[in-house]
DNA sequence: ATGGCTGGCTCCGCCAGA
């Protein structure tokens, strides 16, 4: 089975290259983050035409996601259980499906903004009611995963330039707290190999040479219990999927199981 | 070929992204 991430950044303007990928690349389940879109705009007939089916959280302007699927589609929780608000606003930030004999959650976890801003607590909250809303299944035998655009980079590793990051979100001690927290509840990091150069990155901004600089980061990842990681007999960034005109500023993440 | 932001919305600038 072939599982992936991908933030898209608007599934309305990603369309053509979302179908298109998912029939190269024989993706079975695919988590997608920043759908952009309200519930009727979803392209449900057109992935239904492809063979796959979604559940999707989704409100509008900002945010969504959803799980694409062709091999199942059971069990489906929308929102984040115990999640905090923001702004008095419930947001579209994760979506979970039982998809054969597997279990997924897609997330969008909250930029944060600056250390300083509401935002930024908002971001730690979100992780911590995450954790406690997946132990139970990252310490069940099923296997099971938290895929999506964490904003979070693990490592200093995990951007091209720790000096540029200085004061910066995403790197803070406090959010790595907080995915050392998932791990402590049994998930681990499924880091996929990069296709080139030594860093999986998996963003890259579209500002200045971004891509072709390779000044990137990796922030979305792929949190699997040990049935799923032991299951996992491959994992890489396709950033060719970042190429070209029409590309979202995210690769897509691809999980090889043997389930 | 990978090229100096992009997408969506309320409207022709602004917010958000990270």
């Amino acid at each position: 089975m072939r599982i992936a991430t991908w933030n898209i950044n608007s599934v309305t303007a990603r369309l053509p290259r979302l179908l298109a990928w998912l029939e190269s690349s024989g993706t079975d389940v695919l988590c997608v983050q920043e759908l952009k879109c309200t519930p009727a705009q979803f392209p449900h007939e057109e992935l239904r035409a492809l063979g796959y089916e979604a559940a999707v959280n989704a409100v509008g302007r900002w945010n969504g996601v959803a799980v694409i699927s062709r091999a199942g589609l059971d069990d489906v929780v929308t929102g984040l259980p115990g999640g905090p608000v923001y702004e008095d606003a419930e947001e579209p930030r994760a979506v979970a499906a039982t998809c054969g004999p597997v279990r997924v959650w897609s997330v969008y976890v909250p930029n944060g903004r600056e250390v300083d801003h509401p935002h930024f607590a908002y971001k730690l909250r979100w992780l911590e009611a995450l954790r406690a809303a997946v132990a139970e299944d990252a310490a069940g035998g099923r296997p099971f995963a938290v895929l999506g655009d964490y904003n979070v980079a693990p490592t200093d590793d995990d951007v091209w330039d720790r000096s540029a990051f200085e004061g910066a979100t995403h790197v803070t001690p406090a959010e790595r707290a907080a995915l050392a927290d998932l791990r402590e509840a049994g998930l681990s990091d499924v880091v996929p190999r990069p296709l080139k150069y030594d860093h999986p990155f998996t963003y890259w901004d579209y500002r200045q040479l971004g891509f072709p600089k390779n000044r990137g980061m990796r922030i979305d990842l792929v949190y699997g219990n040990a049935p799923f990681a032991k299951a996992a007999s491959d994992a890489y960034v396709d950033r060719e999927e970042r190429k070209g005109k029409g590309a979202s500023d995210h690769a897509p993440v691809v999980v090889d199981l043997d389930v």
